[in-house]
DNA sequence: CTTCGATCGTGCGGAATTCGCAGGAGTAGA
DNA sequence: TCTACTCCTGCGAATTCCGCACGATCGAAG
C-alpha cells in the first residue's frame, strides 16, 4: 500500500534562487507528506496523463528531469497511479452495482476478502447503516447476480447486503485540487 | 457527463483543413461500438497510462500512428481519459462520503444539478432503495457537513439524503477488461 | 460497373520528449 | 569538518510523438 511516509521528505527544498513561502504547504496534519509543488504535478496529470515532463515543470516551476524523478517516485509510492479510466457500459460491462454491506465481526477482514474479487473494483470502509460499500463491474445480469448472492454473502462475517444497479453513469471526475 | 474536460484539450488547435468537431456527437447514450483491438489498446492503457504507442503497437499488432490515431479519438469521444488518480485522502483532502439521495420528481434534473458541484466526484442514478447515489470528496468536517446538509438538500426535487462516511479505502482498480 | 467520399492503416522524416548519468547545493548527524 | 543523503539541474543520446501523404477497403450514388 501507499501507507509508507518515508521520513517527511517534504523539508521543502528550497530550490536555488526563487523563495516559496516554506510555511504553506503543511495544511493535512495526516502522515503521508506531499509538499506543495507535488501537489501541483499530481493536479497537472490529472488534467491530461500524458502531459509532457517539460509542460509540467515550466507549470510548477521545475526542470524537466527533477519533475520526472517527482512523478516516478509517486508511482512508486503508490501515492498516484496514471491509467485510463472509462464508463464501464461502454467498454462491454452492462451491470454495475453498489453494494452495501453488514458485517458481524471483523470489518476489515471482509473488506480484503472482497478487495481479492476482481469483479470489485472499489471498496471502501464506511460509517453509517452500512459497514462497507462496494463497487462491482459485471458483465451481464447473471454475472450479477452470481457475484451478489453467491460470492459476496459467501464471504464469512457478511450479515446482509443491500444492491443499487447502476442505470446511468452521470458523472466521473479525478481533478481534486483544481479547485 | 465526463467527456468534455477531456476533449478539448488538443482538438482545436491541430484542425489543419478541415476542423470539424465531432465531438458534439458524443453525448452518451450512443455506445461507440469499440472493436476488440480498441480494447485491447484501452487495456494496455488501463496498465500504464503514458505507455509509448509503439509498445502499444506491438501489443496489439498495429503500428504506432495507427495507435495514436485511435487514442486520440477514443479520447476525443469520450470513451476513455488519461489521467492521475490518487487517494483524496493522501492529497489532503480528509473527508469522502457516499450519499444515497431520494429525489421527488425529475430524477435526471438533480443529477445535473449535483454534477455541476465540484465537490461532487461521482455521480449515478441508481435503482434501489436510492434514486442517487453520490460521491464527495471534502477538506475537513465542516466542508463536508456544508455540502451534505446546504448544498445537496437545498437542490429542488431532492427529498431526503443518507451519508456514508469513508473510514479507509481499501480497493481502487481501473483494470476491467484484465481479467 | 464506375466513381465519389469517408474511414482506417502504413511509412516516413523532423521535432519534441524521455532517459540515464554526472555534478552541485542544502541538510542532518557523528 | 566530514560523511551520507536527498533533491535539483544540465546535457547528450535514444526514443517517442506528430503531421502528412499515400494506399486499401467499403458503401452509396451515378
Amino acid at each position: 500500500m501507499h501507507s509508507d511516509l518515508v521520513a517527511s521528505r517534504s523539508a521543502e527544498q528550497k530550490g536555488s534562487r526563487e523563495s516559496r513561502e516554506p510555511s504553506r504547504e503543511s495544511r493535512n496534519g495526516s502522515s503521508p507528506q506531499l509538499d506543495a509543488v507535488s501537489l501541483a504535478i499530481i493536479e497537472q496529470l490529472q488534467e491530461d496523463g500524458r502531459r509532457p515532463y517539460a509542460a509540467i515543470g515550466k507549470a510548477v516551476g521545475l526542470s524537466e528531469a527533477a519533475v520526472r524523478q517527482r512523478v516516478q517516485k509517486l508511482l512508486d509510492q503508490g501515492v498516484m497511479q496514471i491509467v485510463a479510466v472509462t464508463d464501464p457500459l461502454t467498454v462491454g460491462f452492462r451491470r454495475q452495482a453498489m453494494v452495501g454491506v453488514n458485517v458481524e465481526g471483523d470489518v476489515e477482514a471482509v473488506a480484503d476478502a472482497l478487495s481479492a474479487m476482481s469483479e470489485c473494483e472499489y471498496v471502501v470502509m464506511t460509517a453509517g447503516s452500512f459497514d462497507l460499500m462496494v463497487e462491482i463491474v459485471c458483465e451481464d445480469d447473471d454475472h450479477l447476480l452470481d457475484v451478489i448472492n453467491k460470492r459476496i454473502r459467501a464471504v464469512p462475517g457478511v450479515r446482509s447486503t443491500e444492491s443499487f444497479v447502476y442505470l446511468k453513469l452521470k458523472k466521473q471526475t479525478y481533478m481534486w485540487g483544481t479547485r
